[in-house]
DNA sequence: TTGTATGCGTTATCAG
DNA sequence: CTGATAACGCATACAA
């Protein structure tokens, strides 16, 4: 395992030559440069990670903090974080909480180290010791999707409340007169974001909106699947009924096929986040989507920004865009 | 940001006696125990990652190569990894490489400073670069799913051998005769046993088999969608067709719908690797399902015993299982 | 443009 | 059981 000196005596120069040979400081010559990087190169040297970040006093490390990396919103999310961080050599390191307020709380504090030289987070936990937890992390934080209550810095984001006006409305354009929504918890901002929205085509359209029609606080495949079953035993039923994410989709989907509902004859369906296998779905389902990859490059990019010294960086609101597939269609007259 | 000295001075101990302290080890009286425990919480010390890994010649990360973390089988390997690692106080550092040869070996190689402790990794690359980046890895490696030939290192992977022949024999005790494989490349190994398995099941029911019912070197969803294409224009159709991996298979159902043939009655579909959607797609699609979590799960155990010292493990072979769903059925007899 | 010397914050060794 | 101190391997301020 060679070091900086071997290198330094092979190429007789001086270990701080080398450090800055092997960076290309422009303060240093061609040919210091050829010499240094031969004897580098001969020695099979590779710079310590963990030398170079105490000496400087950082790592090359993002942290990319997500309620679930199976979900593939986050797993996109992920991956653009990734391309970004490796155009400035950086790598990531990616902690899932399982939607675990505990777990997240527990991972925020042990990342607490310096191990991150800045932190991307998707987090779900609200009360105090999480909120400190979050304030307390050194280096630069970037908020992704949602930001937590009383939490400060910059957001990436779409535009939840418009896309989901807009999308809503054009259901009202179809007929629809009883819209459903199953939203998330009510602390989440983008769940109020969405049911603005929501509301908003409502009253736009001049209908009343019924409380049933709204249930709150699920989550997930399993919250998907308990609030469609419970919407479907309104009388009358919802004709349609909009999907907080990807994953309560994917729950009510399964809900409506046990009840042996047909889309969109009896019920209209439509998904917040995209799928790839959404198009197959029978029928293919009409989802609002989000760049989750788009965002993931976004907060890298906030984070290198911040660490590259720049301040005062605002939030990035990314466009979602509504994806019409057979889902959607006008109630039926009976 | 307060030191170990400070917490030292502040205890009144050495500094020597703070990590013995907070490392709990038993040399250390409670007494002494308690007054640096409380220091260290009255200053908000937290050691530094940095420090310790420079120090103790290795950090506590993790690293996780994969293709493709989009790729909800990786993401669930990757979420087993995070898992059994948190429990040793380990965290992930998560790379994808986009199926990218290229990429992969430029982050093999950013790899080797020491930044992680220990690496599983699926691979794709082929070439002699690769394999060497591979072998150079700093500190133990595991391979995931499947292994690159001359890599020697601890698998964990499914047996596809077996539960292919298993799951291809049904299709033949359903009365198929004619079943395709749209297979991956040449050079997996996974692609071999899986192949393998498919032409023991074809000897077993004395049924030959033509070269033209076998698609080698697809992959991704672009490349079960040509496969698929190609395999619809043979005369006769194939009866029944299985798909090498999960994003081939959605690629193939696309390229099935696209020609408007019906599931199972104009072709049966097998998929190896399950994914969540797919009882939802009509029909509901059988697969293979490997149990992607608990290989994550295996191979950061075989890390973790490996730096904990133990030597000679062996491969890990977990059961992939059947999942029996509406995709297949008798070939129709017209 | 390059060299010297010191600091970065722990951990581990070796006494006591 | 605890303390003093030398690494750990690089980066940077300051000199030259």
């Amino acid at each position: 395992m060679a070091g900086i000196r071997d290198v330094a005596k092979l190429a007789g120069v001086s270990t701080a030559t080398v450090t800055r040979a092997l960076r290309d400081e422009a303060s240093v010559t061609a040919a210091t440069k050829a010499k240094v990087r031969a004897a580098a190169l001969r020695l099979d040297y590779v710079p310590s990670a963990a030398a170079r970040a105490l000496s400087r006093g950082r790592s090359n490390l993002l942290g990319l903090f997500v309620p679930d990396i199976t979900n593939p919103f986050y797993a996109q999310v992920a991956q653009g974080l990734e391309d970004r961080a490796a155009e400035a050599r950086y790598h990531c390191v990616i902690a899932s909480s399982h939607l675990n307020p505990e777990r997240e709380r527990h991972l925020l504090t042990s990342f607490q180290d310096g191990t991150l030289a800045g932190l991307a987070a998707t987090t779900v936990g609200t009360d105090e010791g999480f909120t400190t937890a979050l304030g307390a992390t050194r280096g630069p934080l970037v908020l992704v999707d949602r930001r937590p209550r009383g939490i400060k810095a910059p957001l990436v984001r779409t535009d939840n409340r418009k896309v989901t006006r807009g999308a809503i409305s054009q259901l009202f354009e179809m007929g629809h007169t009883r819209i459903a929504m199953i939203s998330g918890p009510r602390d989440f901002d983008t769940a109020c974001q969405r049911l603005s929205g929501f509301r908003l085509a409502y009253k736009a359209a001049g209908t009343a909106l019924p409380d049933e029609l709204i249930r709150h606080g699920h989550l997930g495949e399993a919250g998907g699947y308990k609030a469609m079953n419970e919407l479907l035993e309104l009388d009358p039923r919802p004709t349609a009924v909009f999907c907080f994410n990807n994953l309560v989709t994917v729950g009510a989907l399964k809900a409506i096929r046990e009840a042996r509902l047909r889309i969109p004859v009896d019920i209209s369906i439509l998904a917040f986040d995209d799928m790839n296998l959404f198009p197959l779905v029978e029928p293919p389902i009409s989802a609002i989507d989000q760049p989750a990859y788009e965002m993931g490059r976004a907060a890298a990019d906030l984070l290198l920004r911040q660490l590259d010294g720049e301040r005062g960086l605002g939030d990035v609101v990314l466009p979602a865009t509504m994806i019409m597939r057979e889902s959607l269609a006008p109630p039926s007259t009976r």
